[in-house]
RNA sequence: GCACCCUUAGCUUAAUGGAUAGAGCAUUCGACUCCGGAUCGGAAGGUGAGGGUUCGAUUCCCUUAGGGUGCACCA
């Protein structure tokens, strides 16, 4: 039963003058449970019946007439405030549950358009540090997120496999490179001799040119550049699909920089067709002054691709390609004037759907607190790196807690890698992040051990009960005390949460979400003994277990977190 | 210089324009002879500044201070 609407449509009916859909709109769940489940704040109606609130508050509720699911109906100042009927709270919720299981935390919403993600998207030849964590995993839940909501999502991830760093790196590979180095510690070598060719280019500017000739080889074909080039690539994917697997995330598409190689000359003749393009300093430009912005490069002086070209490009070959409903670009806020100029470009050439189907996503930066990563400096924190110490504290924790556990590396992995991926997803995304290796790897509080600790405590009781599948006739009555309520409630708000998250492309919506629930569950779990509760209330009770268990499992799956069953 | 983002408790932060600004960490006091103490309960600690719009502003607008970032041939 939906509740609001219920409430709305009696409203409907008194002397409000508003339709149910309004009222629905206006329909507010209090902060605190005092006041009611559902409250109907009747300022603004003061203008149109000039009267006080409060007073307008008194004769609309007057003329309500409490229907069965409504316990109470109370006016506070110009709040009308309901309150739903216990039992009928937890009917709604765990019925649903007994009948759909985690489907009903899903929708259909989406029907099956189809919505492009494009993130991750590191650096070939360079190392996977922390910096590339944010676009991973708030890409990979935004994936999962859209796809229980009913979108065909394709998930792309746009590999920086070609350009300027490749013709660095095949002069550093020849003046001081070692084939079996770089076989045995692979990205490791690579970045060494990269950060070697910052340094000493400094001093000889010579090495700049030999980069740039050895980039135009690998365009003009050349069997030695593209050799070395197809080496490289082969090296660095090897590391990035040992961390994706390690964090679970897959892609639709590798299509990445040099995918787009054959296909910019058309965009960028497409640009000039339509009469957007002008000569700036020798460089090719689209003028963007009307919009307030700086011009967006689409060819240098040497007649060179640079980063919109390719994004343009891309767009184009995208829209045509998967006919996407929305195109998300999960990358950091300092891109954020490059992505206003491209898609202005886009909509200039003509493309309608750029305006509001290509959506950036930015997030805040992180630093190392002593200033940005970067790896021209050597200046990272490799990603393996963070999550070894994760995993290796985890299991540190359950040799101390649980050292009988089975399968404690499993375990570790799944709460290490959950407690990194957490922490990053547990704030809004345009936070900057200074990174804190206390704060990721704390594992008290609202943390993802936390959450999967919960989880694991609900599993336990299933397990002890031997409890195989919620029977139909439950006495919902039989739940009836106030944390009880407000874990059904908690369990019942989730799958609202997820068009929320999708709405404001906010994983973090999830993760608030999860950790209401747990700490409603283990207030519950603290307030009332489920083992020893009479035979019908064990029942009733077991089945909220179940129902919290699933929808910790279902939210922690949304943003890419293993739920252990023990740990 | 121009543009974008951020500012809430010692720290990290939440709040579709609504009721007493909600949490976690740290600090401090407590809680199973009982389902997992990676837990739970309590205490203490508050919106950078100034205007405006509004019945009502942490939220919207303007000014201002502090911090971060971007702005031509890197991506």
């Amino acid at each position: 039963m939906d509740f609001v609407k219920e409430i709305a449509e009696m409203l409907a009916k008194t002397n409000a003058g508003l339709t149910a859909e309004e009222i629905s709109g206006m329909i507010e769940t209090p902060a605190d449970t005092k006041n009611g489940d559902y409250a109907f704040p009747c300022f603004r109606l003061a203008k149109t019946l000039r009267k006080a609130p409060p007073l307008i508050a008194q004769d609309i509720a007057s003329q309500l007439e409490k229907p069965d699911f409504v316990s109470d109906i109370q006016v506070v100042n110009a709040y009308i405030n309901f309150y739903v009927n216990k039992t009928d709270t937890v009917k709604s919720i765990i019925s649903q549950f007994v009948e759909n299981g985690a489907a009903m935390f899903k929708s259909s919403i989406g029907s099956e358009k189809v919505i492009c993600i494009d993130y991750s998207s590191p650096n070939i030849a360079k190392p996977f540090h922390v910096g590339h964590l944010r676009s991973t995993v708030i890409g990979n839940s935004l994936k999962n997120i859209y796809t229980a909501l009913g979108y065909k999502v394709v998930g792309i991830n746009h590999l920086g496999d070609w350009g300027t760093q490749f013709g660095k790196l095949i002069v550093a590979y020849k003046l001081w490179g070692d084939k079996e180095a770089v076989e045995r510690d692979d990205i490791k070598e690579l970045s060494r001799i990269y950060v070697k060719f910052h340094q000493e280019a400094e001093n000889k500017p010579e090495l700049n040119d030999e980069a740039r000739s050895w980039l135009v080889k690998m365009q003009e074909g050349d069997k030695e550049a593209l050799e070395l080039w197809q080496w490289f690539c082969d090296i660095s994917m090897k590391e990035f699909n040992r961390i994706y697997d390690r964090l679970g995330i897959t892609f639709d598409s590798y299509a990445g920089e040099s995918f787009y190689n054959d296909k910019m000359q058309a965009a960028v003749e497409e640009i000039r067709e339509k009469g957007l393009l002008t000569t700036s300093e020798g460089a090719q430009i689209v003028d963007l002054e009307a919009y307030n912005m700086p011009p967006c490069l689409i060819l240098r002086s040497d007649g060179g691709t640079l980063y919109p070209t390719r994004d343009i490009s891309a767009a184009i070959y995208r829209k045509k390609t998967y006919d996407f409903y929305k195109c998300l670009y999960v990358t950091a806020l300092d891109q954020n004037l490059h992505f206003a100029q491209w898609f202005k470009v886009l909509e200039l050439m003509g493309y309608s759907w750029a305006a509001d189907s290509l959506v950036h996503i930015p997030f805040g930066l992180v630093s190392l607190g002593d200033g940005k990563l970067s790896t021209r400096q050597g200046h990272v924190v490799l990603m393996e790196d963070i999550l070894n110490q994760a995993v290796e504290k985890a299991l540190h924790i359950i040799e101390e807690k649980n050292p009988d556990l089975a399968d404690k590396e499993k375990v570790a992995e799944d709460v290490g890698i959950g407690a990194v991926i957490f922490d990053d997803m547990f704030n809004t995304r345009i936070k900057n992040i200074v990174l804190d290796l206390d704060r990721m790897l704390n594992f008290d509080g609202e943390t993802g051990p936390y959450v999967q600790y919960t989880h694991a405590r609900a599993c336990s009781i299933l397990k002890r009960a031997q409890y195989n599948g919620v029977s139909s006739d439950i006495d919902y009555s039989l739940i009836s005390d106030e944390a009880s309520i407000a874990l059904a409630k908690a369990v019942g708000d989730m799958g609202a949460k997820v068009k929320e998250a999708a709405d404001k492309n906010e994983p973090y919506i999830i993760s608030r979400q999860l950790i209401e629930i747990c700490k409603q569950f283990n207030r519950f779990y603290n307030t009332n003994n489920i083992m020893q509760s009479e035979d019908k209330q064990k029942q009733a009770r077991l089945a909220l277990v179940d129902a919290a268990a699933a929808a910790i499992r279902f939210g922690l799956a949304l943003l890419g977190i293993n739920a252990p069953e023990s740990m």
